[in-house]
DNA sequence: AAGCCTACCTGTTGGC
DNA sequence: TGCCAACAGGTAGGCT
């Protein structure tokens, strides 16, 4: 479920409940995730109006006057909006229970292989750019900040393959393992071509790439918004629009040469040897 | 600095 | 049917 595209859906989802409301109840089920929770995150939430929602890479942000929660959904996790009434299940390690115009509301995080995170970063210390985990990441893919240029330019000194670059969340964020393979097909780059051999011109068409298919993505995921306060989680559309990835031995949907399945740092990677050189 | 590897977890799948 | 290994959307942290 989350890379980019999946954090922003899952944003969009919840911040019509969010905005504007208060906490009335916040529920940790467990100790932690990845990280122990703040074990104090019920007193420093507790009656807080909630300013709005952001999003930094694959972290999702919820702002209050005094700091930030930072929540991130790891491997597997997902967040839902569900009535309070909804008993918890196995996996449902944290519930924000927020008083809206249409009474009650619950949005619970659920993780069954909890490499996710939920975090406080107290205004005390900064605005929540400056919280480690968020001040080492490369720029947001939809800004004016992401150009061909700088990934031509963060690129010059790295050996490593284009799809670990990516992968690495150093220069660009939000390109997990999916959208990598389906961004190097896009832009007709072989997986493993090393970053600093890659001239600005096929940069390029890797910007353009990676701007149109988390766009897309968005989009199509958002198309399961409305299901959101439903018990549904039905996965976004966007896998339908696959090009490579999970395609293995499947003739390429450009010129019908059969995708091909590659491991790179223990990753898989899917690409098509005639449409990437 | 860059890059490789391990670790954190549970659930699902495919081979025998 | 059962068992076991391999694998799954992320990424910090430790080591070369």
């Amino acid at each position: 479920m989350p890379e980019l595209p999946e954090v922003e859906v899952t944003r969009l989802g919840i911040a019509p409940y969010l905005e504007g409301a208060k906490v009335h109840n916040v529920i940790l089920r467990r100790s932690g995730l990845r990280w122990p929770f703040p074990p104090d995150l019920p007193t420093l939430l507790n009656q807080r109006l909630i300013r709005g929602t952001g999003r930094r890479g694959k972290y999702l942000l919820i702002h209050f006057d005094h700091g930030c929660l930072i929540i991130h959904l790891g491997m597997s996790g997902h967040v839902r909006v569900v009535n309070p009434a909804h008993p918890a299940e196995k996996h449902d390690h944290f519930d924000l229970v927020v008083s809206t115009s249409n009474g009650l509301q619950t949005v619970r995080l659920t993780d069954p292989r909890r490499f996710g995170a939920v975090l406080w970063h107290s205004h005390t210390e900064g605005e929540v750019e400056a919280h480690p985990l968020l001040c080492k990441l490369g720029v947001e893919p939809l800004t004016a900040q992401f150009s061909a240029h700088w990934l031509y330019q963060q690129t010059r000194s790295r050996n490593a393959a284009i799809k670990q670059v990516l992968l690495a969340g150093d220069i660009v964020v939000g390109v997990g393992n999916i959208y990598a393979s389906e961004c190097l097909f896009r832009a007709g780059i072989h997986p493993k071509t090393a970053a600093k051999r890659i001239g600005l011109a096929r940069y390029e068409r890797l910007a353009q790439a990676i701007r149109e298919i988390l766009a897309a993505a968005i989009t199509q995921g958002g198309s399961t918004l409305r299901d959101f306060s439903g018990a549904d989680g039905r996965p976004g559309y966007f896998q339908q629009s696959y090009f490579v990835y999970d395609r293995t031995g499947l003739p390429c949907r450009v010129c019908d040469s059969i995708i091909r399945q590659l491991k790179q740092g223990q990753r898989s990677t899917f690409f098509c040897a005639m449409c990437q050189k």
